[in-house]
DNA sequence: ATTTATTCATTTGTATACAAACTGTATTCA
DNA sequence: TGAATACAGTTTGTATACAAATGAATAAAT
């Protein structure tokens, strides 16, 4: 009945991150969360070790772990490697899917777009990420996946406060259009214009970036990246 | 005087999965590797966890630790994503590196051509191993560092043939010719041209593990990604 | 008053004992 | 004979006690 103990703490710990109800940085207390979740200490530490692997937490020797941070550093090399990266998913996704991934992905989808009726800012969220990570089980390619999982975590995070204050219309509509369109290119295997659709998505995401959290100051960097190559 | 026992522990570990002194899919034996290294199992168990995440161990759920596998399967899915991420990490070394780090990798490059004089072939693939790992150390992007360090542990794994049986002639000058040329362009922040020295690298990487190593079978269809896009 | 030591409480890291799960062998039953 | 099951030995996973390291607060010194 009580399912995997770690397995549970391993989830939850995702969902508080993914959804900034712990803040990027926020000191996490072992023993606290150990007490919280009926396990000792050694578990506990090896689901934290796994997670800061993936990109959830952050360790240091004999520092206390905490939240993945989020600063202006990673902001610059988070738009510098995710279109690539998000392109070449949807990519392989096209080209490696089964039709029982692609049923999938409608159900997820299906959520998505339940999620974006309601005021739920979390859910519209979390649903979202549950659609890049369908796209990337597809992809199935074990060397793209750490660092578009990685992408997807502050993907998710930046894109709170999106999710949280727009209503269910435009820009979100054309989210949703856009997954829908992507469903078909990769359900036909349509491998160019899967990719092409990974970078239009990317682009809404950007605006809505740049439009709610992207710091002033950066503007000018990221531009270069925005339009495509530096030359 | 005796160094973190964890990190030599850990040292170990990359180093005889990637020289193949441990072969791909090896078990581990937890009791044996703790008595051997005068560590208590906890400690090791999470070396373990972070080599796993790392990509060089393999792990399932009450079942031991094993070296990562590498099958067809991996093969093909290498090969789909080697030649995008090398060159990205090779633009953004050039886009960001600092002074300390190209000197850093003048002296790596000079164990590597020492590497190569001797007939070592563990030496020339560690040597060669180090050269890249200090272009993604320079590319300076942590979203692309895991996928980047991943492909680079199986690169170097397949290519221990080839620099075990490989004079140094031909291709090895060839190489060497390569990296100082990269040396060049990141040195002087020419982007594009780094980018273009990597596919260049990547193909010759490629015809030798097509000499050396490819099963026949697959031969066929790693052809339409060695090519560049697939149609 | 500011800086430098020193102490102590808290937290992280390690060792070890114990519990749970798996693997292979032997035994039972059809 | 062959399949299924039960058992034993080994290995992985967890709890807990202890050791080491950190940082904050106090005391000492310039």
């Amino acid at each position: 009945m009580t399912k995997d103990k770690k397995q549970q703490l391993s989830e939850a710990i995702q969902h508080n991150v993914l959804t900034l109800q712990w803040a990027p940085g926020q000191d996490l207390d072992e023993s606290s969360l150990s007490l919280q979740f009926g396990l000792s200490r050694t578990p506990l530490r090896e689901v934290f070790r796994d997670l800061a692997g993936q990109g959830f937490l952050s360790q240091k020797q004999h520092r206390n772990t905490r939240v993945a941070e989020l600063s202006h550093q990673t902001l610059r090399e988070f738009f510098q490697a995710a279109p690539m990266i998000y392109s070449a998913i949807m990519r392989l996704a096209a080209e490696n899917r089964t039709s029982a991934q692609v049923q999938q992905l409608e159900v997820i989808q299906d959520d998505f777009e339940q999620a974006l009726a309601s005021a739920d800012g979390q859910a519209r969220s979390l649903a979202n990420h549950r659609f890049h990570k369908q796209t990337a089980l597809m992809a199935n390619n074990r060397y793209l996946l750490p660092s578009f999982e990685r992408l997807l975590i502050d993907h998710t995070r930046i894109g709170q406060t999106f999710f949280r204050t727009a209503g269910p219309d435009q820009p979100m509509s054309e989210a949703s259009d856009h997954h829908r369109q992507m469903i078909a290119a990769i359900s036909v295997g349509d491998v160019a214009r899967a990719g092409d659709l990974a970078i239009e998505h990317w682009n809404l995401s950007r605006a809505q970036f740049a439009q709610f959290v992207m710091p002033q100051s950066l503007d000018v960097n990221l531009g270069q990246w925005i339009q495509g190559e530096p030359s």
